[in-house]
DNA sequence: TCCTATTTGTAGTGAAAGATACAAATAGGA
DNA sequence: TCCTATTTGTATCTTTCACTACAAATAGGA
């Protein structure tokens, strides 16, 4: 009962993904978000609820297709050094690929002030990169377990200088991106962990 | 000839670094600016042109002091290595202390997309980047040719991950910081390169 | 003292922000 | 077919944004 929904829920979070992944939280307008969906706000503050709302959304769903690439690449290969590697080539393939409106991976773009600022998004991106460091503190833990790694290193500690690094890579790529410069210094960060 | 300035520039300008490095340029409106400051808008734009030229003023004047203790304290060490931990020292510092007005220090704030969006502001962030670079690059290089860190080293790509890696540092403060934890990822960051 | 250059305070500009009010349109269930 | 729930489009609201217009105030020079 009741009037059937006109236009494609899927298709809206998708777009408004690309626009918020490109000009971050409050850059990113809400006739911007209208415009490229293809509403009115009649149908947005309905289905939508709110831009933050929309916004927790995206996040959701950047999360379970892009970040699920990065920790696969992570845990399928067959060392924790050669998934970190594959994992840093996943960052770069992003870098590279000119379908991708920016380059900030969505988990870099939400450590900022204006996102940080409103405690419901704070907490998302707080739990974001949890996540992120559980999962390569996992598979460090493992390897080190099997005998692969020093039993002297710390999983947890090697983890956040990763993901710090990776949040670093982010910002820098944002001023001035070169690929190859990029890859020599992932090589020589690797390196320098043992992996 | 002509009425005298009622208010002191060099005040306004410290009070406005202080705004600008806490809510970063687009976060920081000119009425907080204003009554920070204890002007109108007659004398904001009489004196301080606009938004972005009091950024740029706020700019020049936060590197000539803060970035000018990173520079110091990564000069005056007797070896590089000793140097960057004492740089990530004061970085530190920094970050404990309650006088400052964000986890985030201005350079990184400026790796934002609000700023970079504004080609003039964008040019004075790629500048600075470059300066940090460099400075890291150069007391490398002058280590190297001492003997005092392998021939093979390339003080470049060494600098770019050390830079990068502060880049991210300032940016997990951002979203949590813990001394200890930094501490430790900072210890295991610089012996993973050797210094 | 008068003139002129400069600063200062007040008021107001137009644009854009996110969000809301509400009637018209449209679906299924009785 | 009528009723009711839901969506949709339009118009509007309030606030805030950076900035400007302009007259009143205030300094030094003649």
């Amino acid at each position: 009962m009741g009037r059937a929904i006109a236009f494609d829920y899927e298709r809206a979070l998708e777009k408004a993904t690309r626009l918020f992944w490109k000009g971050g939280y409050a850059g990113t307008s809400l006739r911007e978000l209208l415009t490229v969906i293809g509403i009115g706000e009649g149908s947005f503050y309905n289905t939508l609820k709110s831009k933050k709302q929309l916004y927790l959304a995206c996040v959701k769903r950047y999360e379970e297709t892009e970040g699920r690439k990065r920790a696969h690449a992570l845990m399928s290969a067959p060392t924790a050094g050669e998934g970190i590697r594959a994992m840093f080539g996943v960052i770069l393939d992003c870098l590279d690929d000119p379908q991708v409106p920016s380059r900030l991976c969505m988990m870099a773009a939400m450590a900022a002030e204006d996102v940080l600022s409103e405690p419901d998004l704070r907490q998302r991106v707080e739990d974001s990169i949890e996540t992120f460091h559980a999962t390569v503190s996992e598979r460090l833990r493992q390897d080190r377990d099997m005998g692969l790694l020093p039993k002297t290193l710390d999983p947890q500690t090697i983890a956040s200088v990763i993901i710090t690094y990776a949040q670093g890579l982010w910002r820098m790529a944002l001023v001035d991106y070169d690929r190859p410069r990029f890859e020599r210094q992932i090589a020589a960060f690797l390196t320098g962990l043992g992996l």
